[in-house]
DNA sequence: ATTTGTGAATTACTTCACAGCA
DNA sequence: TGCTGTGAAGTAATTCACAAAT
């Protein structure tokens, strides 16, 4: 039982099981095995059982886990229970998208708040959510308990952003801006800067003609597995 | 010198060393340490180093990096050169951002050719690019050579998406879909679930009130550290 | 008979600490 | 002197392999 460090990247991947569990659930299925949902998940059998004994004894021996069980602790486990709300800081193309896409999937989390500086859009609506201006932005999430919080704000105003979501009281941040943020005691920020990943992928094709590069002709390319959803 | 397996971490800091030597170069800074690019990236200036000495030694002892100099090497490390033209596959909500916020900011990579199902988008114009009928793919991605794609499509339809991809030639491809896509020898799949990012954010807030989770009362949260952009 | 739960072994990644060079 | 480049040391994460449980 668990009474190590747990790994960050065991966290990350805890969603990733609630999805299959729940889908799992609603097909009304009563039983899985950690190797049924390795193939399900896209991760290993060992990892998965691996990551639940972090927290605890969850399955049978020899017979499997409950869907309904499992995901019910994993979501108390993260911290989904009850509504969770989330706030999102800039309405440009890639927040839209985020609100819009959060509307039709998730209900564990969902996105009660939206600011943005301009006032051209302030008072506009994105997936039923009305957009409120950024100077509003301690008193919402102070009255709504807010603690989660999306940035998706030009670069250079990303820090100032973090900073009034910190002040007032977010403690959990998912960035999309390609700016390093500074945190302070008490809160997370997760940074995901599309742009970067998108370059990154250069790095595994092959070069389109002539010219190969320096020491990076070791690269390694996925032998037919499976990528981590 | 890099004989060493490369790691895949190393990979992805890389494009974001790329972005800040870029904007030095910009502002006429010719000479940069680890120490300041680190400050700037997020990361340790050992780390820097030790990517940096995967591919070779680009600096001079005592001086630093030479960030015109530093960042071509970096291009070429990635395989960035020339025009790096992408696919993307689902012009919905997250497929028309991205097509978007690219057009914006990174002339590394472009998008140049969107694909979609629905009948209704198709003919209609991205960020100045048209989108095209989903049977087009493989015909356009051979013509123009693309090695890299999007996919932001739902769920049910990535996997064939990406087999589409594959069969069309694509070697490295982002999904943004939650699904856990099979890839075949010679491509690289990287795949990013924002639902999933986001939910996993919960776990490093307090509970709202009473009900303490599990063994995951120990969560850590950064300590005044910055985040990896 | 089957599948979980878990210490031990392994592999991957990061940080340390300092030699090497401008 | 100052900063890079890099083996060695340390830490984190994954996989192995098997005892425990039903």
């Amino acid at each position: 039982m668990g009474k190590e460090r747990i790994p960050e990247a065991a966290i990350r991947r805890l969603p990733v099981y609630l999805r299959v569990l729940e889908e799992l659930s609603e097909d009304g299925v009563d039983v899985v095995s950690s190797a049924e949902l390795a193939a399900r998940a896209g991760f290993s059998s060992e990892q998965i059982r691996k990551d639940l004994a972090y927290f605890g004894a969850f399955g049978t021996r020899g017979v499997g886990y409950d869907p309904v069980v499992l995901s019910s602790k994993l979501k108390r486990i993260l911290g989904l229970t009850g509504d969770v709300k989330v706030a999102l800081v800039g309405a440009g193309n890639l927040g839209t998208a985020l609100a819009r896409h959060n509307l039709n999937r998730h209900k564990e989390v969902r996105i009660s708040a939206i600011f943005d500086r301009d006032w051209d859009k302030v008072g506009k609506s994105i997936a039923g959510v009305e957009i409120l201006p950024i100077e509003d932005l301690e008193k919402v999430i102070r009255a709504q308990g807010i603690k989660m919080a999306i940035i998706a704000v030009p670069a250079v105003e990303a820090q100032a952003v973090a900073d009034q979501l910190m002040a007032a009281g977010v403690e959990a941040i998912l960035n999309f801006s390609p700016a390093k943020l500074q945190s302070r005691p008490g809160t997370y920020i997760q940074s995901i800067d599309l742009m970067t990943e998108l370059q990154a992928l250069a790095y595994y094709t092959t070069p389109n003609s002539g010219s190969a590069r320096l020491a990076g002709d070791e690269r390694e390319v996925s032998e037919g597995e499976v990528s981590t959803v």
